[in-house]
DNA sequence: AGCGGAGTTAAGACTCGCTTAAGGTCTGGG
DNA sequence: CCCAGACCTTAAGCGAGTCTTAACTCCGCT
């Protein structure tokens, strides 16, 4: 399935405009001119949504919640660059981002790729590894088989691996930050709460691979 | 009473040039130049809060989530042109509006005089999360049962979650702001208030969620 | 095989959070 | 001035969840 973009923009040489170039970005666009027609698609069925905000009545504002009560796709905001109070508006309501009007044709292609690259960046904390995905602000965890409870030492070794994702750390490195006692004491606890949080993982575990005599690493899967 | 304003600015030429500037136009400004001093002041002292987002660390962020958490006061944040990111994320925090920059003294006059103008102009008062509604205005909450009598103390709890609605916040940040004791001596008093708070909810009580070795955290229902 | 790192399991100690009950404080009315 | 009521705090017991330790097994490397 291609990138699926969809655009709502009433004027028709700005959105001719917009199409070809999203087009000629290999990305999949479809152009809807009016608000009620926009509001009736599902906004899930794409990739990101680019919307003026400067639609007829109050459409823009309208469709934005709209969607995002709906949906968390990332939502790119079209504004006037004189128009500070909307791009504010937009964004509080849910906006991802904007762009300003006018605009080079590179600013908006950079602008989708980025909202595609990190779908949330900016509004929730969350990692993303393979299955695994981790929202730090709610604190949860979640794969495909649904939300599971983690204990906090557990969550933080996750979490921690993570955060470097790919790369193999080192179980002192772990200890230390998962663990606020550097207890030298007994060196197989780790191995512990790893075994659990593997176990609690399922289908996920293998992502949790074991570096021999150095650590942990937490990769997509192949 | 005059115009109180709080300014947040850790450089020392900015700072004076808008002290002089808010002055000037017959503001009253308090300046204060680290995140630690600001921290422990009260948002509501103040009719506008102007921050910097480019304090040192993650002060900026953090504060703005912290005034917003406490008050419902505007707040302005000062950021560099280029850094599109830091006034998305501040935005979606809560900040009510922004300052690019350099900027012209009669710029930032104007935008000041706009907070003072609509308070809450984007925000409503309301906050609803699944099925409680509170507003902050009456100070009333609701819930599908009708209204409930909630004790101050209960009352900024739920309020204090509701803003934060979706994340886990701790048991040391609830206190802070929610009781005015940073009382260490007994950590249970937290509890209670906790479990008369979903006693009354009812129904709703399972939205309160416990999060085990953090705090708490208010959701919409799954 | 032998060594040492890693995995597993079970048990105990410990922490955390919920609840109930009992002071303690403040306020407004008699 | 005292009392009643509402509210916040503290204390203590309980149950459940979590961390650590220890003992043993398993596995990979040399």
């Amino acid at each position: 399935m291609p990138n699926r973009i969809l655009l709502v923009e009433d004027d028709e040489a700005l959105g001719r405009q917009v199409v070809e170039t999203l087009s000629q970005a290999g990305f999949d666009p479809s152009w809807v001119r009016d608000g009620d027609e926009a509001r009736g698609l599902d906004p899930d069925d794409y990739r990101v949504i680019v919307l003026d905000l400067m639609l007829p009545g109050t459409y823009g504002m309208d469709l934005l919640k709209r969607y995002r009560v709906k949906s968390e796709v990332p939502i790119l905001i079209l504004s006037a660059r004189d128009d500070t109070s909307d791009k504010i508006r937009g964004l509080k309501l849910g906006a991802d981002d904007y762009v300003t009007k006018p605009f080079f044709p590179e600013e908006l292609i950079a602008r989708v790729r980025a909202c595609l690259r990190r779908p949330n960046l900016i509004d929730t904390q969350q990692l993303t590894v393979g299955a695994i995905q981790i929202d730090l602000e709610r604190r949860e965890v979640r794969t495909d088989k649904g939300a599971l409870s983690l204990t906090p030492v557990e969550f933080e070794i996750l979490a921690m691996l993570a955060r470097r994702k790919g790369s193999a750390v080192s179980r002192d490195a772990i200890v230390e930050s998962a663990l606020d006692s550097s207890n030298e004491g007994s060196r197989r606890t780790l191995d512990v709460h790893v075994s659990r949080l593997r176990s609690k993982l399922g289908g996920a575990a293998p992502q949790l691979e074991t570096v021999w005599g150095i650590g942990y690493r937490l990769t997509d899967p192949p």
